[in-house]
DNA sequence: GTCTATAATCGGATAGAC
DNA sequence: GTCTATCCGATTATAGAC
């Protein structure tokens, strides 16, 4: 019936309605932690009654989880990047790139990851310790043997990776800092490719040797 | 009498109690943020029944303002040691090393800071659009000069600075996430010591000229 | 000054009408 | 499927005994 065809269908509405529930707790969760966040404000943002946000994810923390997950699912598919190329120089502009747009395009992700590190990672500590740190071994390797080709200068890769991860983040992290320090304004586009292009330079002189 | 001479005075006992609450309002705040602490939490942690948290602090506002204005005060004495030398290197050198050292001897304070600016700074926003920035602009003509006077590659102060900050204070705020990285135990010193060289190294080369 | 008891409110979750 | 009404435990804060 044109009922049938017209409306919008039952599995699409209820997508649409979690996907505002999700976003919702994304922003909350990303601005007060897993503690500070309550059900009643994601409902506001997402503008429903509390207690359909209940029907959809029966618990705060089931919803949590669902949203950290997601989170982790992003983190990885940014770290792709740092396979792409195979000469430290490409490599490792491409990986700064990629952490450094997604800082810029998705600062709700990294601030939920950081308050989660901050209460101690009760959810994502098995990610950390396993495929965080798969991913974290195997890159090493591949860094070491760029030094010992002579192609990067001698360092730990790990405190190069925590310098990588800090810096990147803090354009997310810390947005609101960089913000107050703007005249009010977050960064522009201008100023945030500014920004992203000195990072890239600034950590590619400091581990490519000197005449490269 | 004996009992004047041998019972603490009331003023340090007073003093004792109020040093215990803050503390473990540090401790409590740096975890959760100010919405997801409680007052029950951080009389827990300070061992004394939650009325009398009350009693020495009035309100969870109260007692969070004063947390937070202590942090305040100790970032700006680690800011000073960029003062202490006029030679870019030295300065650089001087000031990364008393952050590094900062995020290791009071990684809470650093976390109280980080969760502050992640719900959007509402009690220190006024700081950092008057105090820290002005701290900011002074360094700034500094380094400027140092560029002009070739002693340091072209680049902009701020997002330079940026890159100080959030390297040497991920060593705080995501000391959890290190250690998980590290089989679950913290750096040790000499694994902190190497981190700090490598952090200091990798900076200074990134922004001196070459052949300095 | 200290602490027990409690008021007042908030927050997570559910029952049950529609 | 949706939402109003509500339960009940948690949380901030205070009153008042000691």
């Amino acid at each position: 019936m044109a009922s049938e065809l017209t409306r919008t269908p039952r599995s699409t509405a209820r997508e649409g309605r979690e996907k505002a529930i999700f976003e919702a707790a994304r922003s909350v969760f990303a601005e007060f932690g897993y503690k500070g966040s309550t059900t009643a404000e994601i409902a506001k943002r997402a503008e429903i009654p509390k207690a359909n946000l209940h029907y959809y994810f029966p618990t705060k923390e089931a919803l949590y989880r669902a949203v950290t997950e997601d989170v982790l699912n992003t983190w990885l598919e940014a770290a792709s990047s740092f396979d792409e190329s195979v000469d430290p120089s490409e490599a490792i502009a491409a990986y700064v790139s990629a952490k450094m747009d997604m800082a810029r395009q998705d600062p709700i992700g990294s601030r939920i990851w950081a308050n989660e590190i901050l209460r101690g990672a009760p959810v994502i500590g098995d990610f950390l310790e396993t495929t965080l740190l798969d991913w974290l071994k195997s890159r090493e390797t591949i860094v070491r043997r760029w030094i010992k080709a002579g192609k990067l200068v001698a360092l730990e890769p790990r405190y190069f990776f925590y310098m990588i991860w800090a810096t990147t983040q803090h354009y997310a992290d810390f947005e609101g800092q960089m913000a107050a320090l703007n005249g009010g304004k977050p960064l522009s586009d201008a100023q945030f490719e500014a920004a992203k292009a000195q990072v890239i330079a600034t950590l590619l002189r400091g581990v490519l040797p000197s005449g490269t």
